[in-house]
DNA sequence: AGAATTCATGCAATCGCTTTCATTGTTCCT
DNA sequence: AGGAACAATGAAAGCGATTGCATGAATTCT
């Protein structure tokens, strides 16, 4: 009694496995009657099409592959979460690939994909631009937060909201700031940064840029011990992981957040609300991020060879308790 | 110019297809005179091999899946990493899916990847027992941290490492305790909550059972509350995030942790080193969770029906600074 | 030298499904 | 009633690989 295949029931039914194929993928070409006898029959039997056999015919894999630079990086499982579901909503499934930071492990993970997937959702990718062009090459690709001519992307785009963040501290009184600029490779961090450089200047505040900093813990206690160097009383955290850093290398010498300093964060990760005190943050739109980036994937992958698509989804400003007014000390 | 195959091949250097396919599964079988030239036409066409079609006949997807109960939970990220890394070695993809909590939706996805994958790993199930057996009927499974005896499972035991987080607070004068329990439907809380419950009995000490609580931040603020009605000097959260919670509660009310209280969380995620104090905690042996996994798994893919193996990795207690001496006030 | 092995290769079946084309009845027009 | 249009189905050709069996050549043995 081996696996159910499309000729165990078409035999069972009477019926041609051509007719039975039909009933799972056209199933008006069939006549009532023997489109619920085959349906009862597979049923029965714990039918399930086999997705090689299919694939290899219809040439799709009804896969997405998704590679992120850093699993454990906390901006991702929303992003995965949103991502996949959206992709089963259309009927795929995702393979998932964590680069560990490398951009050539990126690369060698799409071609990898390729044959596996319909396309690839590259998230936050640290490999060059020529290096992701060829390894895209004849694959849809979708990429996330990272813009490039010739690929379709979808990023998050903080600008306005780090306006914002930017004037929530001027109205608290703050006149003196700090960027602590995030990795140079980052396409995000080169953003911010020039987001807040473009805010001060057009404030004509002054603003202090200390980094590049790691995008880690670690990095955001350098960069805390830096800030301090300064006569800043407000900072830009280039992530809400550094800004966890900065606030316990505050905390370790003794400096009020926000009484003596306030931080801002960036990407609103679970840590913002669990860390004390909360972070204030520019919030990203995971959910749309992630639909988005399926959408174009599929509609990329339905007309292969279509002109690229660009989207660019707004972050909000979010203040929490990390802000404050400014010391009168 | 459509995409090359092995015929595309065989008909370049003028040898049969059965030929190249050797090349690429027993190259022993192949003179190195034909093996050479094929294996160069490949790679000047930049041949795949079309997995749909290899997977047909061999029956093999060369995929696992790996289904998480919640991807948002800072505990999975590098389980994942883990896992997928070790599924690479070996040469398989990893197909994730993310059950966002729900019993339903895990037991949906073990079905909905039977036959895309070659078996599944469940991650921290929420399923029951009944419904865990009857979904991996047929397939290759295995169970992470969620023991059943028919099926195959590793599992993190943090009972020697609770004691020592046991002994640790008694020797720092602690003698009255609270045990904040997890969700009842978890495994891992029911262990855990055991393995104090028989600590604190064999050492003689009080112990104030309250919960269960939520395994989230909000949980773990509403252990802090209720933790806060006893009198207990030091308290076991059931993980990580419920103890930052708790430290948020007690800082938010003017407790000072390890000043007032001990803490001691569980699993020691990212956020365990990020918060102030950082959390001292039990480590769980991630990269060892994941191998171990794949590869019982593995052993299960390539012998069908074989017996069950149960694997059980101990936790490590790691002090940091939200324990402490007992407060003399 | 003739038989027996061994080696390298090709032939052809097969995996399970989709899909085109041809073949039946049926129904509908005029 | 005769032919057109249509609905339901089957036969068969792939999709791109793997693999058991057969074959012919080269090598070894006696």
């Amino acid at each position: 009694m081996s696996k159910p295949t499309i000729y165990s029931i078409a035999q069972r039914c009477g019926v041609s496995a051509a007719t039975v194929s039909r009933v799972f993928n056209r199933p008006e070409l069939v006549s009532t009657r023997v489109r619920e006898q085959v349906t009862a029959v597979a049923r029965e039997l714990g039918y399930l099409p086999n997705p090689a056999a299919r694939g290899l015919v219809t040439g799709r894999a009804e896969t997405i592959g998704l590679i992120v630079s850093d699993i454990t990086n906390p901006f991702f499982p929303l992003l995965v979460r949103s991502i996949q579901r959206t992709a089963e909503r259309m009927g795929s499934s995702v393979m998932l690939v964590d680069a560990e930071e490398s951009a050539a492990a990126e690369v060698r993970h799409v071609a990898r994909l390729r044959g596996r997937v319909d396309g690839v959702i590259v998230a936050s990718p640290r490999s060059s631009s020529a290096a992701l062009r060829e390894a895209a090459k004849g694959l849809p690709c979708v990429l996330l937060n990272r813009p490039l001519r010739d690929l379709s992307s979808v990023i998050c785009d903080n600008t306005s909201a780090l306006f914002d963040a930017g004037e929530h501290l001027h109205k608290h009184g703050h006149r003196s700031f700090a960027l602590l600029a995030g990795p140079s490779a980052s396409w995000a961090a080169a953003r911010r940064s020039q987001a807040i450089r473009g805010w001060a200047r057009g404030r004509g505040v002054e603003l202090t840029e200390l980094g590049p900093f790691r995008a880690t813990f670690k990095g955001g206690r350098q960069a805390g011990a830096a800030l301090l160097e300064t006569g800043a009383t407000a900072a830009f955290a280039f992530d809400d992981l550094t800004a966890c850093g900065v606030l316990a290398e505050l905390a370790g010498r003794g400096v009020a957040v926000p009484g003596d300093r306030s931080v801002v964060g960036c990407d609103d990760v679970l840590l913002a609300r669990t860390v004390t005190p909360s972070l204030t943050t520019v919030t990203a739109p995971m959910d749309d991020l992630g639909a988005t980036a399926v959408q174009v994937l599929t509609r990329q992958i339905e007309a292969p060879g279509g002109a690229p698509e660009h989207h660019r989804l707004p972050g909000v400003f979010v203040a929490r308790d990390s802000t404050g007014p400014r010391s009168t000390s």
